[in-house]
DNA sequence: GTTTGCGATGTAAACGGTTACAATCCGTAA
DNA sequence: TTACGGATTGTAACCGTTTACATCGCAAAC
């Protein structure tokens, strides 16, 4: 297989130098249109396209940029996390940066010792330590967290307004009707487990509710049943629940139906992220939307605006959530 | 901010040329005991690690894999892409590779043509078009299909036993007395759809039972929830189904429970895929588990073996599925 | 005491671009 | 006509490694 075409083959064909070659590459308007047209042409015939390696090396940068997902759950990639690597991923795509996808424990080792060197910016989602960051920032890497905030760092965040989702949500249930609400939280990233939490005591309280019905339960479906299960059986039933996320709202349902309780008219209830499984669940479950792609893309834009020197940035990135009326309140 | 130390910091902090530093790095074997930690403890010294940029100039290697997914979807990480994604992730970590990931059609466009060069070798996911498939390896690329197959190429595809999935549902029917069972199909990449299609159709007749109860369906819960309203409807109603993924399955069960009809007493189903929803629905869904993760690692290790030059693998690789048996037969 | 051979190390030329600086061209104003 | 200046283009150094080849030292074999 004949080697890869370099730019003094289409310097030597075109007959110019390989200097106006690489310019009427990157700086097509710093050469002349005949010219220019020479080196496409012979470019065009010799199949020629700039090596990307080649390119970094001189130029002194890289444009890669990398996803690093924080989790030691089983699976790193559920579906909120593979919504914003979408959108990432296509954000990336057209700005002609590269991306890498990795996990935070296989990166702290191989890579931020070894090679973070070429990673310009690094999009860091989940439970980021501060620790990595630190690490991160000293060595000239760019910085954005996604889901996540971190005090003490001077760097962007781009997350979803998770108390205007809770408002979302809760108030929903209060305007139709329900005084007693009970939550049922599971352990997901600090940040967000603590803002769901307090959101919710809050908006209760400015209501004038009580906001002490509040279980909490693995993340699985069967603990969440469990603990739907302990809930509904108080003298003291509730009339709705809002579950921290889809899958503990379907526990919920579950318990509810194992209960011969009906839903929506004995038990209300509403999720959140608005997953897939919201449609699929009987009733179709309410739940409150969060804009991953959006967010993934936002996490990009703002990557490279700090690469480009532009940090004159909001530190704080909120991204609206939305509600998604459906049967099951 | 200083620049980062290159191997001529080292080479002169530690008193030797820059090939040995090169060399206690890349072969430390070939460099003497005493002469390695001098330089080990050197580049220590100066936080220095190889630049990989530099490194894969010289070497003319870059140890960069891609895993690009052909899809026209709207969500192109789902649940399954996402998990193979994951074990492309683990194994590329492991094998010191760097990974990028990407979407088919951006990527035919400014990658395909402008930087195929500098990836090694590509896993295609989803239904990949030969034309991209040629392209590749024509520009030396090596090429991984996953959960596909193509004729007419000399290529390694790493698939799961669609067929042997099929039968374990269908047998499980069959053996639960079921005689007559419909398929309700979702239009998958067209190698899925055709594989479980025709390994339906096979088995059916192999047991000697009709196979013509079949209704297709869109990829989204109301298709499948109308599809499976008109196959109860039937005045001859079928006592079981299978569906073609999962989220068929949460429609038809939906369907069910609309028309009042009690699973698995009344109606015994069958789902494909495994995924996270099974045991959040009720009556939680018994489905075919597939390994994702593990075809993931698959890919990367065959990967691995075509650049090496270790072709002389199975060209068809192919992981058992397992059925997960619950409460919906 | 030479020669031979091998392991450890040094020298310097790639790898394929970019870009500072110099040189040239060409139109314009004096 | 000539000097001037901006637009184009060419020359060559450089980006940070690897590695073929040369060199050196030293022990075994003659």
């Amino acid at each position: 297989m004949p080697s890869n075409p370099t730019i003094y083959d289409v310097s030597r064909l075109s007959g110019v130098s390989t200097a106006t070659v690489s310019r009427a590459f990157s700086n097509p308007e710093h050469v002349k249109e005949h010219t220019r047209r020479k080196v496409y042409e012979a470019a065009e015939a010799l199949h020629y396209s700039p090596n990307a390696i080649a390119r970094a090396m001189a130029r002194q940068r890289t444009d890669k940029i990398a996803y690093l997902i924080c989790k030691k759950d089983a699976t790193v990639l559920d579906e909120f996390y593979a919504g914003i690597c979408e959108g990432i991923m296509q954000s990336a795509n057209h700005s002609e940066f590269q991306l890498l996808v990795s996990t935070a424990e296989d990166w702290l080792h191989n890579v931020s010792t070894a090679q973070a060197k070429q990673i310009e910016g690094v999009i860091l989602g989940g439970d980021a330590k501060a620790e990595l960051v630190s690490e991160l920032q000293s060595r000239g890497v760019a910085v954005v967290l996604v889901n996540n905030r971190m005090s003490g760092f001077d760097l962007t965040c781009v997350v979803s307004d998770e108390r205007g989702g809770v408002r979302q949500a809760v108030e929903h249930l209060i305007f139709r009707g329900h005084r007693h609400i009970a939550m049922i939280a599971g352990q997901f990233s600090p940040y967000i487990s603590r803002e769901r939490y307090t959101a919710f005591r809050d908006i209760m309280k400015e209501y004038g509710l009580p906001a002490d019905d509040i279980r909490l339960c693995e993340l699985n479906v069967e603990s969440a049943t469990q603990a739907a299960m302990a809930l509904l059986q108080q003298e003291q039933r509730p009339t709705a629940v809002f579950a921290t996320n889809d899958m503990i709202a379907a526990g919920t349902i579950k318990a509810a139906r194992r209960l011969g309780l009906q839903i929506p008219e004995d038990l209300a209830v509403v999720g959140f992220d608005d997953s897939s499984i919201c449609p699929m669940l009987e009733p179709e479950l309410t739940s409150v939307h969060i804009n991953c792609r959006r967010m993934g893309e936002l996490c990009v834009e703002h990557l490279k605006a700090l690469l480009d020197g532009k940090s004159d940035f909001p530190r704080v990135v909120t991204l609206p959530t939305e509600l998604r009326i459906r049967r099951s309140v």
